[in-house]
DNA sequence: ATCATTGATTTCTCTAGAGAAGTGCCTCAC
DNA sequence: GTGAGGCACTTCTCTAGAGAAATCAATGAT
């Protein structure tokens, strides 16, 4: 009836984890620093392979430890890129060491490395917002330091941007928004939805993620003055590579 | 010296996510749905046991499928709470239908059923951005309809608050901003930074996550008018349970 | 000096089997 | 009808072994 008096210690595999993630998260290990491998742990614990792959994996799975085929299990390093919703009230207002979270200095240098540029049938929901049934999409791929950090898909209301050259891989100057201001949509307002979650596959092959990462969802809505909707904006970042910072008043 | 022409063929256990996936996605898996377990994989592709359960732990680390201990495996569901930022800016101002995820409406009956306060040293970042070496923490446990959604650390500079109802369970009528208020401190302006990232293991057990769910981090900074911080609120989030909505104009 | 090859090391994939532990349904006694 | 017990089924944990594939360093040929 009572509760077993013996509390059942955890599994083989998850003492092992529990191990070496304290190894971690204490500083004996640091960035770049290579775990000790199947084999060292099948050695020392007298385990299976087996058993000491699911060790590993556990730390792989919480993003703590990245596998490299071929050479050994390293730990994960942090360094993210800090992006700002609204520049307008953010814009080093409050000065320096404000920040929770450490990131490197803005202004590295991005590169596009892949850019796409499709008319299409609209999804629902972005058909819904942009109340167009069909849409300009501009898909692109951001690159920091040679890494892939962001893929964007932008849609555009179709009848309103045809012909500009908001529908060719060159915006010219100012990008896409100076374009929407010369058509008279100027965006003014933004909508920025937040998500996060594992990433699909073919999110994992583009970003080049490992195992345990997840990426950040963000669907951009801009309006106009009044109100229309001109733009959706769904971005996919790397988490490990993101901070996302937003200022307000209350 | 070229490109060997045969693409390798994925592994047998990733073809066999790569099929449940497909079903998940597609709709003819749908929400609650049980998945083929062990044994149905084992039989129908002819398999060992650790194959067919690294196929579905694919799927489970993806957060795409929940395993029920002694029951199967299941199809996760995603209905997510809405989460403003900026009350001001965001009070229905465009309108219906202008969401892109959809969401569970807002309103929901929240519980607390955990709380603890406590005066302790602070961590050196939040010591920061406080200015305090002190703080005052409250730490509370956030559920909606039974499940618990969301953690939450409030820091306040010890000496600003000592001897208040913000160090008592009990803040009054207003909650903690009313009382910050009352002490000529009210918050006027806030800073919140967004990371995401799998969960550390007591996240895992006090949020009671499946394998496979990310959680959102967001650090808040309060402060007054003068630009002195108040209060740093850390918020841990159940990704799969929140959509976050930031609206700001350009 | 530079480049190709080789070999040791490492992770990755998979087989076959076994017992533990939790869940849910059915049956049986009351 | 209702509750208790048992049983089938499920996931979970682990052992033992083997070959494939990627990495890295050392070696050898040019």
């Amino acid at each position: 009836m009572q509760q077993s008096p013996v509390p059942p210690e955890p599994p083989i595999y998850r003492r092992i984890a529990d191990g070496l993630r304290e190894a971690i998260l204490s500083g004996d290990l640091r960035d770049g620093d290579r775990l000790p491998g199947e084999n060292a742990l099948m050695a020392r614990h007298g385990i299976a392979r087996a058993t000491a792959r699911q060790a590993l994996s556990v730390l792989i799975n919480e993003g703590l430890a990245v596998p490299k085929r071929g050479s050994g299990v390293y730990v994960r390093q942090f360094r993210p890129i800090r992006r700002h919703g609204s520049r307008r009230l953010s814009r080093d207002r409050w000065g320096r060491g404000a920040a929770i979270w450490d990131s490197d200095t803005e202004g590295r240098p991005y590169t596009v490395d892949e850019v796409d540029i499709d008319r299409e049938r609209a999804e629902d929901s972005v058909a819904r917002v942009l109340d167009s049934p069909e849409v300009w999409v501009r898909r692109r791929r951001y690159s920091v330091n040679g890494r892939p950090v962001q893929l964007s898909v932008s849609h555009f209301p179709a009848e309103l941007v045809e012909g500009t050259a908001i529908t060719r891989e060159d915006t010219g100057p100012g990008g896409v928004y100076a374009r929407l201001g010369e058509l008279g949509h100027a965006p003014a307002h933004f909508t920025e939805e937040i998500r996060a979650r594992m990433p699909h596959p073919h999110e994992t092959v583009q970003l080049d993620l490992p195992a345990g990462t997840p990426v950040i969802v963000i669907a951009r809505v801009a309006r106009t003055t009044d109100g229309v909707a001109v733009e959706v904006n769904e971005m996919v970042l790397d988490a490990a590579s993101y901070v996302l910072q937003y200022d307000f008043d209350s």
